[in-house]
DNA sequence: CTAGGGTTAG
């Protein structure tokens, strides 16, 4: 049937005549439109069926235009009207409306005020929504009518003003059960677990009413953010004792409960027991499954779900997309997705984020990029996991691609983007790109967070500026433990261990309480700097003191410091003696220490205790230190035993490189390296220094113990290390320090040659290697020869 | 013509 050409017109108006609204939604409320003649408080009975039959066929725009133009001030029709556009999921249009009510003249009432509150939190629009509440306390709705409290409140929790809710809690004349449940609720929804439980306690003394459902639902959510599970058991017996259990949103609730707090067995038992379930108690087990590490339970649930006749819903999949990220074998991910595919749950941004981190879990890389590459909508989720993805994968330089395409991007990273891609600078240790970050954060506005700044600092640590560190540090508003383990463990793995002790009593002093973690900070200090009576004194007053048990890091930073100290017998009898069973970490202290006393059958007995271990760690270093103390001993057929050995496990050794970085830009170098233009001089300079420092043949002569006969074996002064440091030396100004990072650690004769030739060049030269960061000048170096 | 409800990615 063709529309009246009136209406039609009509239509059109009404359409720009709203969007007119939306558009203005910042500014002042519009202009007052001309007042008409009929300005009653009621309208005339033409207009007022009109707009309701317009509003009941669902012409919304034209009962809009049909009430504007008529200039009713009749509340009850404005009401109406919004009520409508709230129903049909336009809030954008309800506002529209309850402009269109104000411009009339219309007195908005407490009728009024719920729904436009609930429509301005649907949108998000926080201003519109305190314009409102403005407007309700001018018009004395705001204090005395429940309902609108209520909705006020509700609003502000939802829109994470928490502060505000509790204000208007706070004035409400009168509060119901809903007022209380709305704070709760509010108080979940923004993450504070401990401040919903608390009011939902206050809740009971306040009203002389039962809870109902909603409470119980939101008390339980606030026990699954404090991992509560006594206070979640107690909310149980509630429910039992009133007689509630047979609601089944209630009894999904506390299964799922029972699932977020690691209760498997008692989310089983109420599955058991429930009368009925939907297919959320089921996406909640599948779910509860998988968060609890079972993916095979998962995998059954849903066999049994879909045996009873449930439909799959999204969620579903993607809680079953959690277990299969715990499986090693990629197709059961694989058959997911074909199963979504097929039943075209996608497009579908969580769906799809889900589908992305699973593949990343399995390995699949690619499949992730795949994933990504096809998503029309990402979310800051989708971004954030797929930097996680290239992260587990060690693709450092493709996360930090990816975060730079971010910032291109209409959205704002988070914590968790920074915490997930801080970590790429900090392994590739270039400090270029570290300070490249750091404005970075400083720009998106993290500059003042405590988290991302001790994120911060750590990168400059693990860099080699601990300088940039404590600048940081100390400009920090609100130190934590994690600062100060942060700073304490930056001048630990930079050999300055009595400024680390310093920064530690200043800390203790500052009336902060240690932690589990500032002990490895400290303890490493101590084995790094040699200080062993302060290290066994700190190690005996974390346990005395602080009433902590060391744990396996504690009992390797003590390895080390006894390592140091160099009675192997002691540190074997050490370990012998621990309570915990010794680690990859543990031997590998002990076979660093057999190392540096040339104790060849410690050594060996070390190493053997590693193989046993048959953990996935990659052994390749282990192999390649003892392989080097043979070599050092002639033993040359345990050289080439130990050589064949790698070959039949498929392993390579790593090849050395060095960095250093000159005027932001870093020149990279291998053992021998000629592919740098200026080599023939950094290979002349650095035979002189060999010459001037008096390295003898003998050392220059050793042969690198692991390369193939065809391979030309390399003197120590054309390691990649010395070649970087000449580099360094020769390309920056008489009086700075040299920075070099290399990505094993550094061989004895380098280490040797490194501390001769700080003191002929009167330079300070700093190598970073995969452990700590040695200082050479004036010929010797942090680390007491000790690595 | 009025408020408040469960499951999902980090």
């Amino acid at each position: 049937m063709a529309t009246p050409p009136v209406l039609a017109s009509r239509a059109a108006h009404a359409t720009t005549y709203a969007s007119q609204h939306l558009t203005a939604s910042t500014s002042k409320e519009p202009p007052p439109r001309v007042r008409p003649k009929r300005a009653g408080p009621g309208s005339s009975s033409s207009t007022k069926s009109l707009v309701l039959s317009h509003a009941a066929a669902g012409r919304l725009d034209d009962a809009l235009d049909a009430l504007a133009s008529s200039g009713s001030r009749d509340a009850f029709l404005h009401n109406v009207l919004i009520r409508a556009f709230a129903d049909a999921g336009l809030p954008a249009g309800a506002l529209a409306a309850y402009r269109a009510m104000l411009s009339a003249g219309a007195r908005p009432d407490r009728f009024t005020f719920p729904v436009v509150l609930k429509c301005c939190a649907r949108l998000g629009d926080l201003d519109h929504g305190r314009a409102a509440h403005s407007a309700a306390i001018r018009l004395g709705a705001a204090g005395a009518d429940v309902y609108t409290g209520n909705s006020l409140l509700a609003f502000y929790a939802r829109l994470g003003a928490v502060g505000d809710a509790e204000r208007v809690f706070d004035g409400m004349r009168a509060r119901d059960l809903v007022t209380w449940n709305s704070m709760v609720d509010g108080y979940v929804s923004n993450g504070l677990g401990a401040l919903a439980l608390d009011c939902f306690r206050e809740m009971q003394d306040a009203l002389d009413v039962q809870h109902d459902g909603v409470g119980i639902i939101a008390a339980l959510a606030a026990c699954c953010l404090e991992s509560a599970l006594a206070q979640g058991r107690e909310v149980h017996a509630y429910v039992i004792r009133h007689g509630m259990e047979h609601d089944v949103k209630v009894g999904t609730s506390i299964l799922d409960m029972y699932c977020k707090c690691g209760a498997v067995a008692l989310a089983e038992s109420m599955f058991a027991s429930m009368p009925s379930r939907t297919v959320v108690t089921w996406n909640c087990m599948i779910g509860g499954y998988a968060l609890n590490g079972h993916p095979g339970e998962a995998f059954d649930c849903f066999t049994q779900m879909k045996a009873e006749g449930h439909q799959v819903e999204v969620v579903t999949a993607i809680n079953l997309l959690a277990a299969c990220a715990q499986t090693e074998n990629p197709l059961y991910g694989r058959s997911v997705h074909g199963f979504v595919t097929r039943r075209q749950f996608l497009p579908h941004v969580v769906l799809e984020t889900a589908l992305l981190e699973m593949y990343s879990k399995v390995g699949k890389v690619k499949s992730s990029e795949a994933v990504f590459g096809r998503m029309t909508n990402k979310t800051l989720v989708s971004w954030n996991n797929m930097i996680a993805a290239y992260m587990f994968k060690e693709m450092y330089r493709e996360a930090i691609a990816l975060f730079l395409e971010l910032l291109n991007q209409p959205l704002h990273p988070d914590y968790f983007t920074m915490s997930a891609v801080v970590p790429a600078f900090v392994l590739l240790r270039l400090l270029r790109q570290c300070r490249q970050m750091h404005s970075y954060i400083i720009r998106l506005g993290y500059g003042e967070s405590t988290l991302i700044m001790n994120a911060v600092m750590h990168m400059y640590a693990r860099c080699g500026d601990v300088v940039s560190s404590r600048e940081i540090f100390d400009k920090m508003p609100d130190k934590d433990v994690i600062s100060w383990n942060t700073m304490i463990m930056g001048y630990a793995i930079h050999g300055q261990g009595r400024t680390a002790l310093e920064m530690f009593s200043e800390m203790k002093c500052n009336g902060l309480p240690p932690n589990e973690s500032t002990f490895v900070s400290v303890l490493t200090a101590c084995s790094v700097s040699g200080l062993a009576d302060e290290g066994w004194t700190q190690f005996n007053s974390m346990q005395c003191e602080y009433g902590m048990t060391p744990q396996i890091e504690h009992y390797g930073c003590m390895t080390d410091l006894l390592g140091r100290a160099g009675d192997l017998r002691e540190v074997l009898k050490f370990i012998e003696g621990m309570p915990i069973a010794p680690t990859f970490r543990i031997w590998g202290s002990l076979l660093t220490a057999s190392r540096n006393r040339n104790d060849i059958d410690l050594a060996e007995y070390a190493a053997e205790r590693i193989f046993e271990l048959e953990l996935e760690h990659d052994n390749t270093g282990c192999y390649v230190l003892l392989s080097s103390m043979y070599a050092d001993a002639g033993r040359w057929r345990d050289v080439e035993r130990i050589k064949s050995l790698m070959m039949e496990k498929g392993m390579r050794r790593t090849d050395a490189r060095s960095i250093v970085e000159l005027h932001g830009v870093a020149c990279s170098f291998v053992n021998g390296d000629m592919t740098h233009p200026q080599s023939k001089t950094i290979h002349e300079v650095s035979d002189v220094l060999s010459r001037k420092i008096g390295e003898s043949d003998d050392s220059r002569n050793q042969s690198d113990p692991i390369s193939l006969p065809s391979r030309r074996t390399t003197t120590p002064n054309k390691h990649s290390v010395r070649l970087a440091v000449v580099f360094g030396l020769i390309s920056s100004e008489a009086g700075t320090p040299v920075l070099v990072k290399k990505n094993m650690r550094i061989c004895n004769d380098c280490h040797h040659a490194l501390k001769l030739i700080s003191k002929y060049s009167g330079r300070r030269i700093v190598v970073g290697d995969t452990n700590i960061y040695h200082e050479f000048s004036d010929g010797s170096c942090c680390c007491g020869d000790y690595w």
